[in-house]
DNA sequence: GGCCTTATTACACAACCGTATAATAAGGCC
DNA sequence: GGCCTTATTATACGGTTGTGTAATAAGGCC
C-alpha cells in the first residue's frame, strides 16, 4: 500500500556532514528563514526526522554548522602561513591576501555571516565561539604586525591591527556583496596598498618578491 | 460579554511610523525571526490586523522599514557636511568621523543591516535601494577625496575611495559588534589615522583644527 | 447629540514550524 | 539465508506564522 522510499545507510560522519553542509548552503542563500528542518533535510536527500536522530535539536545543528563555518574561515588565513618565508612583511602580506581571496570572500560568505549574527547574540555558546575566533584573528594579525622590523609609529601594534582588520573586513564585505564591482585581483591590490600605507611598509612589493621566490 | 480593548485613533503617518519603528527595533534585536506581525504590532501597541490595514503585506512593511533605515544611515553622513568649512581635508575628516560615530555605529545597527541582508537579495526593489545608497555613499567619498589638493598617488581616486570605504565599513562592524572593546573616541582616531595614511593626508590634524575653529 | 465614516479589534484559517514517536527496511553477522 | 540492530521513513501534534474577514467603537460633522 504505502510505498516507502528506498534509502542507503550512511556513516554517522557522512550524514552529519551532509546535514551541516545543507544547512550552511540554505542559510547562506536565504537566511535563517530558509534553513528549516524540512528544507535542510530535503537538500541533504533525507527526511526531516533524521535531523533529530543526529542532533538533539535544530539549534544543535545550527551550532555545529556555525562551528564548521568559523573553522573554515579562520583555517584559510592560518593555512596561508604554512611554508611561508621568515620575512615578516611577506608573512603579513600572505595573511592579508588569503583573507580577501576566495573562498573566504565569495558571494555567499557574507550572507552566511549575516545569517548567523543574530543567533550568535542569542546563544551564549555561539557567542563565545564568535568572540574567540574574532579576537583570535585580530591577535594573529597583531602578532604579525609586531614582527615588522620598521613600521610607522602613528599607531601602536594593537591599533594598527584594528585598522588592518577593518580594511580586511570592509573589503571582505564589499568584495563578497558586489563581486562584479571589482576587477580581478583588484581587492587584493587595494588591501595590500592600504594596509601597507597604514603600517608604513610596502606590502605589495613584499608580496611580489614572495611570489617570485616560490 | 467579550470586552474590547479601548483604543485611540491616530493619523496614518503616526501609525505607519510606529509600526516601522517597532519593526526596526525587533529586527535589530532579534533578527528576522523576531519581527513577526504579532510581535511588531504588540510593540507598536496595536493588534496584528492593523498592519495589513496600513501595509499591503508584511513584505511591504519590511520594504518601507528598509527605506527608512537606509535613509537614516546615509542622511547622517551627509548632514555632517552641512556648514562644513571649504577645506577639502576638513570636509573629508568630518564625513569619516560622522560615519564611524553614533548613531550610525551602535550595537544594533549591524544587527539591523544583517537582518535586512537576505531580504535585499530576494526582493529586487530592495536590492535596488541597497545598491543605490551603497554606491552613492562611495561616490560621495570619492568626490571628497578627489577634492584633496595633494594626496598620495599610490591609488587613483576610485580605489582610494574603495579603501577608505572599507576602513569605514570595517570599523563600523567592529565598533558596533564589540563596542566594549574600544575606548571612547578610539574608533574615530583609528579611522582618521588609517584613512589619512592611505591618502597621504593628515586627516587627524585637519579634524583637530576644524574642531578648534568651530 | 445622533449619525457616518473608518480606524481598530477580534476571530478564523490554512500553511508551516520544530518536535515526538511508532513503523520499517537496510545491511552486517553468524 | 535468517536474525538483530539501528538508521531511516512516515505520520501525528501543538504552536506559530501571515493573511482574510466580519464586528465594533472612536471621533469628526452637521
Amino acid at each position: 500500500m504505502t510505498e516507502r522510499r528506498s534509502f542507503q545507510r550512511e556513516t554517522e560522519d557522512r550524514r552529519r556532514d551532509d546535514l551541516i553542509t545543507a544547512a550552511l548552503d540554505l542559510l547562506a542563500e536565504g537566511g535563517p528563514q530558509a534553513a528549516t528542518v524540512r528544507a535542510i533535510s530535503a537538500r541533504a536527500g533525507v527526511t526531516a526526522g533524521l535531523i533529530r536522530y543526529y542532533f538533539d535539536s535544530k539549534d544543535a545543528l545550527t551550532r555545529a554548522a556555525y562551528g564548521v563555518f568559523m573553522q573554515r574561515m579562520t583555517a584559510q588565513a592560518a593555512a596561508a602561513l604554512q611554508g611561508a618565508p621568515n620575512d615578516p612583511a611577506m608573512r603579513l602580506a600572505r595573511f592579508i591576501v588569503a583573507s580577501v581571496s576566495a573562498p573566504v570572500v565569495d558571494a555567499l560568505a557574507v550572507g552566511l555571516w549575516a545569517g548567523f549574527l543574530h543567533e550568535t547574540r542569542r546563544d551564549p555558546e555561539m557567542r563565545a565561539v564568535h568572540a574567540a575566533s574574532y579576537l583570535g584573528f585580530r591577535d594573529q594579525l597583531q602578532a604579525l604586525i609586531a614582527d615588522l622590523p620598521q613600521r610607522s609609529t602613528a599607531l601602536d601594534a594593537r591599533r594598527a591591527a584594528i585598522a588592518c582588520n577593518s580594511i580586511i573586513d570592509g573589503l571582505w564585505m564589499e568584495g563578497s556583496l558586489l563581486p562584479e564591482a571589482f576587477a580581478a585581483g583588484e581587492v587584493i591590490e587595494i588591501a595590500l596598498i592600504s594596509a601597507g600605507a597604514v603600517l608604513g611598509v610596502d606590502l605589495r612589493a613584499a608580496h611580489e618578491t614572495d611570489r617570485n621566490m616560490r
